[in-house]
DNA sequence: ATAGCATGCAAGTGCTTACTTGCATTCATG
DNA sequence: CATGAATGCAAGTAAGCACTTGCATGCTAT
């Protein structure tokens, strides 16, 4: 028993894609771009290269159509992955890879995260659940702090507030290059901030 | 001679501000919140207490009367004066000094900030000019770095990428604050964040 | 071969939108 | 008092919107 969805991908027209994804990706794309209310379902259709009407016959209206899409198109786990498998020890190290590991993540959800932030408004859920996994991943950066603190790696300070200091950062970072196209990512400005910021953080953390 | 707008603000009925200024004000909290096709001339009209004729009989069109009223709210100039103004050559000082102000008039902008985020696909010079004196602030921080590495009071650094993280890290605290209301603003974790802040960057850049 | 399902196409429905027009009302000013 | 500008009100227009219906077509699986 195999997923539903999606029978012809694997049909003689083998790199012809199923309607249904194709008009998950069009409606992510285009709300991103234009925003729900910008984007009409003919519009939809025509760029997922199907009829209106099918749009409607498969999801029964714009809206469900949006939020199957965004739903699908939600990356999540890898940052609490990160956590168990990779952290050093050693604080240069791991602000890196932390930091790099976030801007990725980021910059692959990022049509989400752009209709996330644009339509919340609408869609309440959008918004919590594009910022679940900062927010864990906030958590458990404040732990690590504590344990390196603990382990007298870490000066005295407010560990909660540096970590969200150090991810406010990664934020903004991303937020500003949210709308730079796929094949100019990472921008060396990007990466020269990765790098820096990481010593940064790392200078002013160590004892 | 004086300004032709609003002859009612000193009319008997003083608290009556004119419909010119209601209308634009109604304009930016509507699309802010709900953005520019979530919102139609009668609910603006409506929520100005107006009629959604003399909208279009004081703007011609809709496009119009958000392109005026973001010009009319877009406050400028002030990030300039600071460094005129109040620098001081002490590096902790003046962090704080910059973390504050920056988060004080992005604040104030905020709702012409969030349309500039949402509509730019509309109004493309919008995100330019709300754009314009963040980057100034960021080319004046990297002068400031400059001019205190030159007095031996930095350490060795790229001068533009730690402004430019620096900035980035309050342009992210700003956007995750944006929609906290009046009241409660400033936050109690933004006041702790800029004094942590400050006192981060100080420790990390001073030699 | 046949039944069933997904899809395309054309047409249409009812609603909302931005924007207009004509006329009546108010009101400050000469 | 008279004039003119700003506004309100009611009605209307043309277009676009989400969404529906009926029917023809083609592909898949039994």
């Amino acid at each position: 028993m195999h997923s539903l969805v999606c029978k012809k991908e694997v049909s003689i027209i083998s790199d012809k894609i199923c309607k249904r994804d194709q008009l998950l990706t069009a409606v992510i794309d285009l709300v991103a771009e234009k925003g729900y209310n910008g984007v009409s379902t003919k519009e939809i259709a025509a760029t997922a290269g199907v009829n209106e009407v099918t749009l409607f016959r498969q999801f029964g209206n714009k809206q469900n159509l949006l939020e199957t899409a965004f739903h699908h198109f939600h990356y999540a786990d890898e940052m609490t992955k990160l956590f168990q498998d990779k952290i050093t020890g050693d604080l240069h190290t791991d602000l890196l890879l932390i930091s790099r590991s976030y801007q990725e993540i980021m910059y692959r959800n990022r049509k989400v995260m752009q209709i996330a932030l644009k339509e919340h408004h609408i869609f309440a859920g959008f918004q919590e659940k594009a910022n679940k996994h900062p927010k864990k991943l906030l958590e458990l950066l404040t732990q690590y702090f504590d344990k390196m603190l603990n382990q007298g790696k870490l000066i005295e300070t407010n560990t909660n507030t540096q970590a969200l200091s150090f991810m406010w950062m990664n934020y903004g970072a991303f937020i500003s290059n949210m709308y730079e196209s796929e094949s100019s990512f990472p921008s060396t400005t990007m990466e020269q901030f990765i790098l820096e910021s990481a010593v940064t953080f790392t200078r002013a953390l160590t004892p």
